[in-house]
DNA sequence: TTGTTTTAATTAAACGTTTGTTTAATTTTG
DNA sequence: CAAAATTAAACAAACGTTTAATTAAAACAA
């Protein structure tokens, strides 16, 4: 029953360097060569391990996506106190999610508008339904307890959640980039980002969820 | 003082084709003879009128970026009624700027997760700043007033307003790519969904912005 | 432990394509 | 007739990938 260790310490080695590569500066604009010089191995080894460049891009992503898949079932199987709680949940976890694989979702989200078929969609398509499905739960729960509104959009949540969460961190990376500041300065901000996304985006959704003033 | 003709229409047949093989396939998959083909030219065109194919995306993009920096100066300026009516008005037309250059949107949401310096970085960057501080003058209208709350984040909400009309827009693409509809449905469901997002994110960002039973 | 064989890993070089771009000749336009 | 537009062809560079040869590691028999 024990996990089969799946890739040797070279072929993640590859694998590591291919996805901030691919994160940085984009699939296409990534060559074998580039990752071969950074990884320190010969070109031909990724041929040989992984059979082309398309299959080492589909083996990080299979790579993070089991994980991220993990994720979700536990966030989906988590009993918070109260509705506005089982939220508050919902969106630390996602946050928590995507902070913790920050590399893999720049390269997620910019592969994912152009992406037509095949299995990296399929994979996509996956976490955004697993997305809206976690959404739909909690609200739902708030509306049979009489907590939230009715007239709520599930798909519009879902679309704020990750859509807002991405956008923080991209404009977030996008600022620091270009500061004159060390390492550690760069993480605190950049925590202290997230801490506050969290917070605001909390208020705003149960705002949203519970607010009687507006229409 | 009549506005010069920049482009023949040539030019901007090429730069029509250009948008819209980029916006769909990404830049870099994307070859000169690709857009040659579809826009029935001789791939030396392209460099006889642009120089190069980065020169061809530059234009494209300076030629967005100058409607789009005029479609801000018109939302900058305009005067509702009340602080909520403001911020109505900033999301319609934001909504509507996005909604009006869809293909250009995309394009621009994929490479600038890459760019790091040069002109469509800077671009970008100055449509970010736009963005900010005009729901910075909305908010900060509402505050004076005393109807928003005095605890509100500026670069947030920006991150939520960019992010969620960006993820709204590629969600509903990524599902009806997928479905066998006819066009004209395709475009019914893509104007409910623009709706739907329209309405809710007023309702959203009010909440947020007064609500008081959030701490 | 030895020596031997077999398998896996690693390399430099080469391959065929595709790429963006340029050239030089020709046609069209003013 | 001069300038601009258009073309087919060629160019060098970069790309992903493969090959054939070599080295290192593992497996095995004595």
């Amino acid at each position: 029953m024990s996990e089969k260790v799946q890739y040797n310490e070279k072929q993640q080695q590859i694998m590591a360097v291919a996805l901030r590569l691919f994160a940085e500066n984009g699939y296409d604009k990534t060559s074998i060569r580039d990752i071969a010089r950074e990884a320190e191995v010969n070109v031909a080894m990724v041929s040989y391990y992984f059979g082309s460049k398309d299959k080492l891009l589909e083996a990080v992503f299979i790579n993070h996506f089991k994980s991220i898949r993990a994720s979700f079932k536990v966030i989906l199987n988590h009993r918070g106190d109260s509705a506005t709680d089982k939220v508050s949940k919902i969106i630390d976890m996602f946050i928590d999610m995507l902070a913790n694989r920050q590399l893999f979702h720049r390269l997620m989200i910019r592969e994912s508008g152009i992406l037509k078929q095949g299995p990296l969609f399929d994979m996509i398509n996956e976490m955004k339904t697993a997305n809206r499905r976690l959404v739909e739960k909690a609200v739902k729960n708030g509306q049979q307890l009489g907590v939230f509104r009715k007239d709520v959009d599930v798909f519009f949540m879902s679309s704020v959640l990750i859509g807002s969460v991405n956008q923080n961190m991209a404009n977030t990376r996008y600022e620091l980039e270009h500061r004159n500041i060390t390492k550690e300065q760069r993480e605190i901000i950049k925590h202290e980002r997230t801490e506050t996304l969290r917070t605001h985006l909390k208020r705003m959704f149960i705002a949203y969820l519970t607010d009687t003033n507006t229409p």
